[in-house]
DNA sequence: GATGAATGAGTTTTCATTCAT
DNA sequence: TATGAATGAAAACTCATTCAT
């Protein structure tokens, strides 16, 4: 990857992320990248191409992100691994996957399918801990860390260290 | 508010809210609604002013949603009331608020100082209820419950009513 | 004439004067007269018409304004007559002779017809007063006067009195 | 400038000297000139852009047209050309002329402060020959080469050599 | 790989005008 | 006489994309 096609990604990402998908024009993501307009078009072949290129990279992170849940065999430390991801996305990560949540939104995609071996894997966790409901436990749980992530990411969380503990004491972790 | 009028804010509803609002071009509207493109513009002057009244009608639904909560006095009753709200959602109003969702990622704002009296209202139940950390758990919970009304609106929640009698367990409610 | 169609003349005087026929719509004059869209139509059958009722009372006015000079017998009198018009103008009528000087040049009609009768009493004026080239010299003296003209009604004239005499002088007046 | 921005310029000087600024559309000015109508934005920016690239060579030229005039040191050689420059346009430079008096009045706006190194030079000019009031004898000329530009831009003049000679002889040049 | 001029189809917006009331 | 909802056509402007260099 040249330099020129590694700034046209890292710009569109921040425009997307700001703006949305449809709002930014490619002339925009040049202009700002300081490239011309057809270089994005020879890199990406399309807009639909950036944005793919984009999403593809969010779901490697993604990837690397849980894979470190998924691995944990102990249950409570998954449990607890889970519910510290939302509080260590670096300040700096945050555009990242401000875009990431908005994009779903805006294309309307559905992440159940990428998401099922993770929901499997809290499952199971909760089903070894002996937790009565376990499916319905680990959807719950990622449906807060989803509403938590949101939160944190659009800064809107006052005290996430307590907040931390708060909910790992919920689950006696 | 002439009969044309309600029309094409309905249908701009459904249209924002299934494609987005920048996707989503006021020649389609109007034709989807069966009015000249002319005239959405002498009813709300500009496209930003057509988003800007249906999200008004969305803020005032919004509030009659929340009003309930509020004015409850007892503090488990008013716990109860909020958790029952996403679960509450009528189908046919699923277009509704996701539209709503979508727009706040789409356009980005902030919904955090229209949600105040709410929060207070709920820190205020948890500390009636002698929760140690009344305004995290009031935080955490509103967290839980927008990652649950995502997961409801999306259809993405398998089982509703059993999910609903976890949480409501969990608050001992 | 009823109250709202005189209205509507003036305040659609007012507009073109100072935007130019093309740049103001029939709605902003409709807007800013305080009657309805229909109403214009009503009274002016179209935007044309408005600006021929404006019209037409322009040129009465003008006509008015050189009947005295062209029935003025004496030659130097006549020639002063002629002379002192621009520096008559009230400030009030700025507005209405401006926009007549725009429109000339916006719709782009010729006035020298509708100026023959005048250009003959001051040629005639010039021949009585035994210029050599009388026909000339009213040709001169229209032209400075209309550079005149302009220049007042943009205010841009500093000393008005002053450049009145000095013209004056020029014809021993 | 590519050849293309060139023919829109030029297009576009045409048609606003003979429709108007208003009164002529982008799609137009494309059309005439062979371009695609989203050429001229590229090159323009927007519909004022475009007027404004015209309006700035005016200037080029104008500035030009009165350097030979402010530059001369003799004040009587100074007034006698000021007086033959409306006299010498071409005939193929009338639409452009024509086209910087419309779009003054057009556009309303004031040429006073552009015109002052102009006017103080013909002060200069008539102070140096004696005049005793040379300050307004040089606005009084100025408005009379007004006038008699635009008639002559407008083919109003029927005998423009003997005009320019009775001119010369009323200032003894 | 990189540029930027050029396009064509679309989008938002304006506007003169009509018509039912 | 007067209103204002409604229209259809055109205007200004945007944008993804192509292509010659």
């Amino acid at each position: 990857m040249t330099e020129k096609k590694e700034t046209i990604l890292q710009t569109a990402l921040e425009l997307f992320a700001k703006e949305g998908f449809n709002a930014t024009s490619t002339s925009k993501v040049a202009k700002e990248a300081g490239v011309s307009e057809g270089l994005v078009f020879k890199h990406f072949n399309n807009k639909a191409g950036l944005l793919e290129a984009i999403l593809k990279e969010g779901e490697k992170k993604f990837k690397l992100f849980y894979a470190d849940v998924v691995m944990e065999n102990d249950p409570r430390e998954r449990l607890r691994k889970i519910i510290l991801l939302p509080f260590q996305i670096a300040e700096e990560e945050y555009e990242f996957w401000k875009l990431q949540f908005k994009l779903k939104w805006e294309l309307g995609y559905d992440s159940t399918e990428k998401m099922k071996p993770l929901v499997e894997s809290i499952t199971k966790a909760f089903d070894e801990l002996s937790y009565p409901a376990p499916s319905l436990e680990a959807e719950l749980l990622l449906q807060t860390l989803d509403g938590l992530s949101t939160a944190i990411i659009k800064h809107e969380v006052s005290d996430p260290e307590n907040l931390m503990k708060l909910l790992l004491k919920k689950y006696e972790l």
